[in-house]
DNA sequence: CGAAGTTACGTACCCCGGGTATGCCCGTCA
DNA sequence: TGACGGGCATACCCGGGGTACGTAACTTCG
């Protein structure tokens, strides 16, 4: 056995580098925002420095990154598990919505991923991420709910993009509001409006 | 006469100065967004110096907060215009949501006002900016549309938001696209059907 | 088992850029 | 016309992103 309790093989040592270097960007970014949060402060919080940090990541940006792909894989994931126990495929788009919503109250992901992530990552690059997770599954939802007849046909990309951004404001809306409990079922009937303007009457 | 050929009254040169100030930021924020501009290619743009800027400025956010009301005064008078143009309230809404969809072509705007702006200056700063802009006539449209009998009841102020997020979305869609004259009836489309959700079927 | 090579950092440094302090010049006003 | 104040330039501080280099630990091979 080595001296250090923690962490023998190189990999390991890596990876719990670069674990903690992840949760502790996660907490600052989420907390703090991109621009005010420093390297040296997330790699403080890491418990190691900046040479670490900078061993594991390129920049200030691909830390970032790699943050808001987290935020993207624990929606995506969470989304999916809802749409998969949904009865429906209308009801999976109701409901995914509806945790979407739920989803946003989490501060560290609205911060991330709806406030900061653009600015800091470029519109190009988020939306490239978000169509590997969220718009993936939105856009798999929407599908699945059009060739089961659930909904009218159109330009499905555009509908689920301007869907999206009407679910991030909602998002924030909720957020800011003071009771965001109570206002939740106001929005999500809003937003289920609007979904309902993709549906076709007939069930 | 003085010895300097511009701005000879001590108003007009802090006039003359400020608007160059606000000009070259504008510019610069718009081609390159508010991390990557500093105080200094802005000042120099303008022909003077950080100086200048810190004395009609409070900071850097400051000075982005004055380029972002000016892009929220020039789409609000422009979606002014075009509603009281429009025959009766509804298609004055829909108008009004193409007129955004245009205005979305310019990059200066996009960059400021859909991208850089929230992170920048904060989601809840943005959003009172707006509210007293683009959102008061959004939201005045709908409460038009609403009393005329065209649009069903509801929670108002959210379904405002929702629409705008939906329609901010599409605009930064439209702009990707390499052919945005040709994307823009799709997405027109796509943001009317999500504004036909929220009519009464009855004209 | 030990030497060479590689990986995982820490340390010291550069420099850009936001912000501040200070001083000068010129319009303003009595 | 002299004092006052606004408009602006210059010089400086310092926090923070990024880089160069040194070092210790692990790995690989003879």
């Amino acid at each position: 056995m080595s001296r250090r309790s923690p962490a023998r093989t190189q990999a390991e040592r890596s990876d719990a580098t670069t674990s903690a270097l992840l949760a502790a960007a996660r907490e600052l970014f989420g907390r703090d925002g991109y621009g005010p949060t420093s390297i040296d402060a997330v790699a403080s919080a890491a418990g190691v420095t900046k040479g670490a940090a900078y061993h594991h990541f390129r920049g200030k940006a691909d830390l970032f990154r790699a943050v808001f792909v987290r935020e993207q894989e624990e929606i995506s994931a969470r989304l999916e598990r809802v749409a998969a126990g949904a009865p429906d495929t209308w009801t999976a788009l109701e409901r995914g919505a509806r945790t979407f919503l739920e989803h946003c109250l989490d501060p560290t992901f609205r911060r991330v991923v709806l406030l900061d992530g653009p600015a800091a990552l470029g519109w190009e690059t988020v939306r490239e991420i978000e169509y590997a997770h969220v718009l993936r599954v939105l856009s798999a939802g929407m599908r699945a709910a059009r060739d089961d007849g659930h909904m009218a046909d159109g330009d499905l990309e555009a509908r689920c993009q301007l869907v999206f951004g009407a679910l991030c404001e909602a998002g924030m809306l909720l957020a800011r509001s003071p009771d965001p409990a109570r206002a939740l079922p106001s929005l999500t009937a809003e937003a289920g409006r609007l979904l309902g303007a993709t549906a076709i009457p007939g069930a």
